[in-house]
RNA sequence: GCAUUCGUAGCUCAAUUGGAUAGAGCACCUGACUACGGAUCAGGAGGUUUGGGGUUCGAAUCCCUACGAGUGCACCA
């Protein structure tokens, strides 16, 4: 028992010998600091069942405790808050039994069949059309706090990442390397494959929107324009080549996505990241067809007469959702309800956590509804950590505008800052160092502030971004803090 | 329109989840140091917690309402 515990027990004994009264859980708080004392018992709650002014109750309580126990050295009452002094020998007690133990400050595995509890936390979650960027590192660092604040309590944590390779974006990269690229590659270029690619899509965007205002002043209609442009037909007819497995575009993604793939690595590794298992959207978008097929037979889902399967959500202030289209072929929820299972599968996760941005708010509702309905044994422990965007000074990041903040150019320059800084501030002392060290060091000042700097808003709001003051070693930072 | 998240100092954020006098940083003001309109140190000012109602011993926190902002309401992912 630690000393709160036995506090409570005690007070719920004093109430008993004082008042001859029962009370439920006695909730201790710690003492604001500018009072004696280190727990606090709020007796307001008492007053109106012991028919006594709350500041009474409090001097009968200390009196008892300090009389009757020998954890409890001295006490004071202000107001209806009884502030409790611990005995010196309590605490002795306490600081032998954290000695006595090594690993003090995480939780042993705890779990009902002697296995410890293992959750999965996904996150970062990146496309394979771009590089990171801001949001992706307020994401990522999210995701990778969670999971050490739960393998510190005792959970045997998954970390995963599903990367959304296949799709229209990934074909209008593909494509536009195709037309523009003459073998360019990230070798001939110097350029880290994400931001090669990267470059393609935004040159697939500025090709296609010329062809469209090209269309429009000629006379066609806008939206026709857009649907019929050319290069969104070749887009639209790529995407059915890789569908049917056409190994000439196979070859042509497995080549792109390889790049991206490298250049996410290094991201990755510059600011200490690691997977337990990545997952391909492309292996698993065909899945959750079977569980639509089962939840059919139990009437969980119906069928129009189009041929279409939906769930009716209306009893949980949802609506009705569609879960399989006419021809059959799978949505969005579908692919997550499969992929919620697989998961499930792999790694035998009692917990799922999904690290993923606030406009998917609805999404999850119905799939964690969904899943309830379906029975699944992991349903109620299903957890969307949700988060808000990051904001600049000057508004919303839009990719189209230009005014995304990109991942390695921000580490970099953090980086930058925090040597800059750190030569200034110490005045040469830093010279008997080498340079790998003194390279080593700036990186962990320079990612030290940046995660801080995106941590330590609470993350459900939106948050502004200001690039000097992440990089500023005073204040509210994280460097000044260490 | 419906759903949902949010609104706290001039700005960016806290507040142990319903507790005591709502706290930090930046910016600002005063003073110290001084070859500086810089750096550092000491101090100060700054609030009807968006407005209004309610619940209770007690509300920034819970409920209702108005206003304001974000997001979602695809047979896209």
């Amino acid at each position: 028992m630690n000393i709160q515990e036995e506090v409570s027990s005690a007070i719920q004994q004093a109430v008993t010998a004082l008042y001859q009264h029962e009370i439920g859980d006695v909730v201790l708080q710690p003492t604001k600091k500018e009072f004696e004392g280190t727990y606090t018992f709020v007796t307001f709650p008492l007053t109106k069942t012991l028919r006594q002014a709350p500041a009474q109750i409090g001097q009968a309580i200390g009196a008892w405790l300090v009389e009757n126990t020998d954890v409890v050295r001295a006490f004071n009452v202000v107001q209806g808050f009884l502030n409790i002094s611990i005995a010196d020998a309590a605490w002795l007690k306490v600081l032998t039994n954290i000695a006595a133990k090594p690993a003090f400050g995480t939780f042993p595995s705890q779990n009902r069949d002697g296995k410890p509890k293992s959750v999965m936390v996904e996150f970062s979650s990146p496309n394979t059309n771009k590089p990171l960027h801001l949001g992706h590192l307020r994401n990522i660092f999210l995701g990778d706090s969670v999971s050490r604040i739960l393998t510190a309590n005792g959970y045997n944590v998954a970390k995963t990442c599903i990367v959304n390779d296949r799709g229209v974006h990934i074909c209008k990269s593909m494509l536009a390397y195709q037309l523009f690229g003459e073998g360019e590659t990230p070798e001939s270029s110097g350029m880290k494959g994400d931001h090669l690619i990267g470059k393609y899509y935004v040159l697939f965007d500025k090709a296609y929107k010329a062809q469209v205002e090209e269309m429009v002043a000629a006379g066609t209609d806008k939206e026709t324009a857009e649907k019929t442009a050319p290069l969104m037909q070749q887009v639209q007819q790529m995407l059915r080549m890789w569908e049917q497995n056409d190994p000439e575009t196979l070859v042509l993604w497995n080549k792109l996505n390889g790049w991206v793939y490298a250049g996410f690595d290094a991201t990755y590794r510059t600011i200490g990241i690691t997977f337990d298992k990545i997952y391909y959207e492309s292996q698993t978008y065909l899945l959750g067809k079977e569980i639509i097929e089962a939840g059919l037979q139990q009437g969980i889902f119906y069928r129009k007469d189009d041929n279409s399967v939906w769930i009716d959500l209306t009893e949980e202030g949802l609506d009705q959702k569609l879960v399989l289209r006419a021809d059959g072929t799978s949505v969005y929820i579908t692919q997550d309800l499969g992929t919620t299972e697989l998961k499930y599968e792999d790694f035998g996760a009692d917990r799922q956590i999904w690290v993923v941005g606030n406009e998917q708010d609805y999404h999850f509702n119905v799939l964690f509804s969904i899943l309830r309905r379906l029975g699944r044994p992991y349903a109620s422990e299903l957890f969307h950590l949700s988060y808000g965007m990051v904001d600049l000074p000057t508004g919303k990041m839009m990719s189209r505008e230009g005014t995304v903040v990109d991942a390695d150019d921000l580490i970099q320059e953090t980086i930058d800052a925090a040597s800059a800084a750190a030569d200034d501030a110490a005045k040469g002392k830093l010279d008997e160092f080498s340079e790998k060290e003194k390279t080593e060091l700036f990186q962990m000042l320079g990612l030290g502030a940046l995660k801080y700097y995106l941590l330590k808003v609470d993350p459900q709001k939106r948050m502004q971004f200001n690039p000097a003051e992440s990089v500023d070693l005073h204040g509210n930072t994280g460097p000044y803090i260490k």
